[in-house]
DNA sequence: ATCCTGCGGA
DNA sequence: TCCGCCGGAT
C-alpha cells in the first residue's frame, strides 16, 4: 500500500511538539512588527534580528510613518545588527511604500484582500520571496499557508518524504494537500521545524541521536 | 570556518 | 545557476 503522509506528517509534528512544547511563534508585538522582522531575518540569525527591531524601536524608527521618512543612511545604522543592512533598508522601504500605497497602513486593509491576490501583490515588492511572503501571511496576518524554508526541506527530505529535487512549491504544496487547514496547527508546525532544523536537523553534523525524529522514516 | 526563520540580479 | 549582500554566534 502507499504511505499515508498525512499521518505520517502529522505524527512529526506530535513528536517534535511532546518534546519541545509551544515555541509561541512568531515573537514580535504587532503584525507589522512581524512584517518587519520577516524581512529583516532573511538569510540572518534572529538573535540579529532582534537587536535591529530594538534598535528601530528605541528610536521610534519602528512605525511605517517613520519608516518612510527617514534617510536611508540612518535606517541603515539601526538595522546593522541584522546583516546585509543596505539591501535590507532597501526592502524595508519596499515594503514601508507598499503597506502604505496599496493599505493605507491598515492590516485590516490588508487582510480583507484576497489570499492569491495578496500573495501576488506580496511577491511583487522589492525583497519579498516566497518564503518571505509566507510567513507575512501566516505570522503576520493569519492566513492559513504553510511557510517552507530550508529546514522544512532538509529534515523531511532527510527522512524520506520527498527528493532534494522539490522546488519550494513543490514541497508547500505537499504539506497543504496532507495537512488539515489549521492557521494554528500551520503556525506551530513551522516553529517546530525550525528548533528541530537548528538544534538537531544540520546541515554539516546532524545530532540524530536524541532528536525527536530519530528513527523515523518513511521506507 | 560555518551558519543563520533569502532575495535580487546577472 | 551562481553570486553579492552582511553582522554576530558557535
Amino acid at each position: 500500500m502507499t504511505l499515508d503522509y498525512a499521518f505520517l506528517l502529522m505524527q512529526a509534528y506530535r513528536r517534535m511538539l511532546a518534546v519541545f512544547g509551544e515555541l509561541d511563534w512568531w515573537p514580535g508585538d504587532s503584525p507589522w512588527e512581524i512584517m518587519v522582522g520577516a524581512v529583516l531575518t532573511q538569510n540572518t540569525a534572529w538573535s540579529n534580528v532582534q537587536l535591529a527591531i530594538a534598535n528601530l524601536k528605541a528610536y521610534n524608527m519602528l512605525a511605517a510613518s517613520a519608516m518612510s521618512a527617514a534617510p536611508d543612511e540612518q535606517l541603515a545604522e539601526l538595522i546593522r545588527p541584522s546583516g546585509y543592512y543596505r539591501q535590507k533598508t532597501k526592502k524595508l522601504k519596499a515594503l514601508t511604500a507598499f503597506f502604505q500605497q496599496e493599505y493605507d497602513s491598515s492590516i485590516e486593509n490588508m487582510c480583507a484582500e484576497e489570499l492569491p491576490v495578496l500573495r501576488d501583490k506580496l511577491l511583487g515588492v522589492y525583497g519579498i520571496g516566497p518564503e518571505t511572503a509566507d510567513s507575512i501571511l501566516l505570522y503576520a496576518l493569519g492566513k492559513p499557508v504553510f511557510v517552507i524554508d530550508a529546514y522544512t526541506k532538509r529534515i523531511f527530505c532527510r527522512h524520506g518524504f520527498f527528493p532534494e529535487t522539490y522546488t519550494y512549491y513543490d514541497i508547500q504544496d505537499f504539506f497543504e494537500r496532507r495537512l488539515p487547514v489549521d492557521v494554528r496547527l500551520y503556525n506551530e508546525f513551522h516553529a517546530q521545524i525550525v528548533y528541530t532544523g537548528k538544534q538537531y536537523c544540520r546541515s554539516r553534523k546532524p545530532r540524530c541521536t536524541g532528536c525527536p525524529l530519530e528513527g523515523f522514516d518513511c521506507a
